[in-house]
Formats: C-alpha cells, structure tokens, sequence
RNA sequence: GCGAUUGUAGCUCAGUUGGUUAGAGCGCCGGUUUGUGGUACCGGAGGUCGGGGGUUCGAGACCCCUCAAUCGCCCCA
C-alpha cells in the first residue's frame, strides 16, 4: 500500500518539449543542412570510449578529466566514460579506423555529451553539441573554412541579424608550441611577482593553469591582466604569418572579428588559432560556439603527429538565442460527427501523403475539438461532413487569416477540389 | 566543491503583524446553451503547503536540519 515514490530526474538532465524542443531541432536541422554546403561528411560517434581516450588527450590534470567525467567500469572491468566532447573520439577514430587515407578529412556530427559539473544557465549535465572538425589539413585555410561555416551557421539560424551585437567572433592565436611555452613562461614570471595581490583562484591558477588568469572575472585580476605579456611578443615568425593568413582568409570571405588577446583554451592539445563566438544574452554563459587547432593531439593518442582543426557549439545556448521556434502549422480534420471519424481519418491519410501536416484528435465530442486544435495552432480547419448530392464532402475554413493559410487553403483545394463544398475564403 | 535566491493544485501564482474548513486564473473531467465554427454559462475532480524536527494554545507563514530547483563562482560549450 505504500505510495510509490515518482522517481526524480537525474540533476542537469533535461526535458525539452513544446517550442524549446521544435528550437532545438531547428538548429541541428540547420546545422545539417550548413555542413552539407561545405561538404563536411557526417559522422556518427559513440556516446562511450575507454576512459584514456580523453584522459590522454584532453589532459589528466585539467577539471575536465580529474573531475568532471561520467566514468565507470563495465562488467569486464575496463574503466568507460561518457563523451565530454566530441574531439577526442574522432581523433581516436582517425587513428583506428584508417581515416588517414581520406585526409584532409571533414567531419561534423552531433549529439549529446556528458561532464559532472553544477547546472545553470545553458549548462548541463548531460548537454548536446553540433561539431565540425577537419583533421589533416596544416594550412590555415582549414582554420577559415571552418570559421566561415560557423558564421554562416549563426547567420542562418538568424542570431544576431538585427541585433549586430547579439554574437562576436573573438580571435586569438596560442602561437605553435614554443611560442606557446615561451608565452607561458612569461606569464608565470609576471604573475609571480604580484601573486600575494591575486585572487585566491588567481593564485591557484598561477601553478595549475597560468594562461587562465587572463580570463579571469575577479577585479583584483584585471589590473595585473592589462599588462600581461601578450602572446605576439613570442610568436615565431612561421606562427605569425599563420595567424597573419587567418585574419586576411576571414577578410576576405567578410567574417567579422576581433582579436582577444585574452582569449586561451581550457584543453592541452591546443595551438595556434583558438576562437569563440561570444554573446552577453545567456547570463555568465557567454560562449556560444568555440574551438581552435589542436596539432599536438594525434600523438597524445599515439598516432602520427597530424594537423587539425575544430570547433563545436552548445545546441541548448543555440536555442535560446534562436528563441521559441513554432510547430509547423497544421490543418485541422474536424468531423462533425463521430459517424464521419473515419471519414476523417481517411481524408487526413490522403492529405498527409500529399505533404500536408494535419492535426488529428482522437476524442469524439466534436464540440470542443474545433477549440482544441485553435489552441494547438491549427493553422486552417478541414470540416468532415457527410456527403452531400453533388459529393461534396468537406468544407474550409479560415482560423489564422495568414498568408500562410491561404497558402495552405490553395494546396489543399488542389487535392481535395469538388469534394470541397459550403462556404470557404474566395 | 563553494555561495545566493526560491519551493503552496497538472501549470503560473495569491495567501495581510502566526488565528476557523488553504484560494484564483489557466488546464483537465462532466453538463447546459450556441450551431459553418477561436462561444458563454453551470458543476466537478485535483493540495502530505518539498521532507523532517522544533517554538507556540495555534505554523503555509517563525527557527534548525535536509532534499530539490534556479542563478552565480570554479571549470567549461
């Protein structure tokens, strides 16, 4: 007799219906349909790898790996997780399914991934990503393809077309790996001597991750972080003129962009170019899409050193900058009795066949079910009626007024003609 | 891991300095009316006030603990 307990959802799951949900869908729709402007190839990933695959690319000591991964050992005792990204498992693909004979190789997919963090805004447990990648290419036109298509993503999904500010693409380059350590000693050098005016997690950062103070959010940072050493100063020549073909190859295909100085990357495998698109609409969460160059990753996984590029983007952060996106808009197949239900079913078949959404309701009380499909957003209603003299059958009738209706009234007139009788718009 | 805020009906929320039987709108169910079409009206179901403990003659309101959600820090998309 004990009442049964509803079991909760797990925390930083989600469950995405109504607008959201279409919202949702309506990003990886233009996602795909982007990616196939560019012929990147699709691919489709395992949710699951052995643990090192992330442990030994993304870094045994960064959160991301020390605390934050889903991991766990399945019956044979092997150690698993969870994704946490996508990068890690192409990369591993790459090496172990012969992928090298396809370089340079263009991969995007899609999917969910999962990192033990706290919830908020735009941050999940278990969150999804779209993801573009292309490995084997060193030349910095990868680098512009893939920022060009993330640009183009962003503008189809009409973020920031009437809103400029909506979304900005901050640009920086980590240099090659000697610019990079060089650049990193500095920093350490120049923190070092001010470490007792740093923030706690400034301090902390200091021995972990040094290039992260100059993100920081704290004020007591940002004063020292004004004067940093800049990356430029220890740039090769070969990184500069790298950097120097990305910025002209964005020019050149009308990218907008803005050099961050401050802007570094959380994962070890990166060099060079790194960017995020930023956006000030989702609270702290500001980066909607980002990624950069990750040369050295291949060998962390013991494979040939091989040049890459990437990026992935947040589907949820998408969505709430796209806003509600509507269900398509329907016709409504209303009978007018429950003796015409399966007259109505069979009209409703026949619409559908021919493309046509239909909203169906499987209550008789014909009544409320005109009110019902208004509120579902019907966008016209199709009135079954029993056949009179002539064969007519149905009648039309307007709910929306739009455009849209009419051009849905038209179609359907077109399939369904004399059998249409009574009164209807025109 | 840390911090702030919030938990009252399926949903969005009221609920006065603690005081009878905890309310509204929407939704849901039933009915009457209307009858070429987003009706109106009537009725009904639905609440361990997140959970536990305490203070009090009396707690949805106050205190403690706990759980959860939201937002932020760390980290990161």
């Amino acid at each position: 007799m004990a009442k049964i307990e509803t079991p909760r959802p797990i925390r930083g799951t989600q469950d995405i219906f109504g607008a959201e949900a279409e919202a949702f869908a309506h990003v990886v729709e233009t996602f795909e349909r982007v990616r196939k402007l560019y012929r990147f190839r699709r691919v489709e990933m395992p949710v699951f790898e052995k643990t090192e695959v992330f442990s030994r690319s993304i870094g045994e000591t960064t959160d991301v790996v020390s605390k934050e991964m889903y991991s766990f050992e399945d019956r044979g005792g092997e150690s698993l997780t969870l994704r946490p990204e996508f990068t890690a498992g192409i990369a591993r693909a790459y090496l172990t399914d012969g992928w090298q004979q396809y370089a340079p190789l263009k991969v995007a997919t899609h999917g969910p991934l999962f990192r033990y963090e706290r919830p908020q805004k735009g941050r999940y447990r278990q969150f999804h990503q779209i993801d573009a990648e292309i490995i084997g290419a060193a030349e910095p036109q990868a680098d512009v393809e893939l920022l060009v298509m993330a640009d183009q993503l962003l503008k189809e999904l009409g973020i920031g077309a009437n809103d400029p500010g909506a979304v900005t693409l901050n640009l920086n380059t980590l240099g090659d790996s000697d610019s990079r350590e060089a650049w990193r000693s500095a920093l350490v050098a120049y923190f070092r001597d001010v470490k007792a005016s740093l923030s706690e997690d400034s301090q902390e950062r200091l021995e972990k991750n040094p290039l992260r103070i100059l993100d920081s959010k704290d004020e007591r940072d940002k004063v020292f972080v004004a004067d940093a050493p800049q990356i430029d100063q220890f740039l090769s020549g070969e990184a500069q003129d790298f950097f120097g073909a990305v910025t002209s190859g964005l020019d050149a295909a009308g990218v907008a962009w803005s050099r961050n100085p401050a802007l570094v990357r959380g994962l070890d495998y990166y060099r060079h170019t790194a960017f995020e698109f930023i956006t000030d609409r989702l609270g702290a969460q500001g980066t909607v899409l980002g990624g950069g160059r990750y040369d050295g990753l291949m060998e962390s996984l013991g494979g040939a050193a091989t040049p890459a590029v990437g990026w992935a983007a947040g589907i949820e952060r998408l969505a709430m900058l796209v806003g509600e996106w509507p269900i398509e808009a329907a016709l409504a197949i209303l009978p007018e009795s429950e003796t015409l239900e399966e007259r109505a079913l069979a009209v409703a078949a026949e619409l559908r066949h021919a493309g046509i959404p239909c909203w169906t309701a499987f209550r008789q009380n014909p009544k409320k079910r005109n009110a019902k499909a208004r509120a579902d957003g019907a966008l016209a209603a199709l009135y079954v009626k029993a056949p009179d003299a002539q064969g007519r059958e149905f009648s039309v009738s307007s709910v929306s007024g739009t455009d849209a209706e009419s051009k849905l009234i038209r179609r359907v007139m077109d399939i369904l003609g004399g059998r249409v009788g009574g009164r209807f718009p025109e």
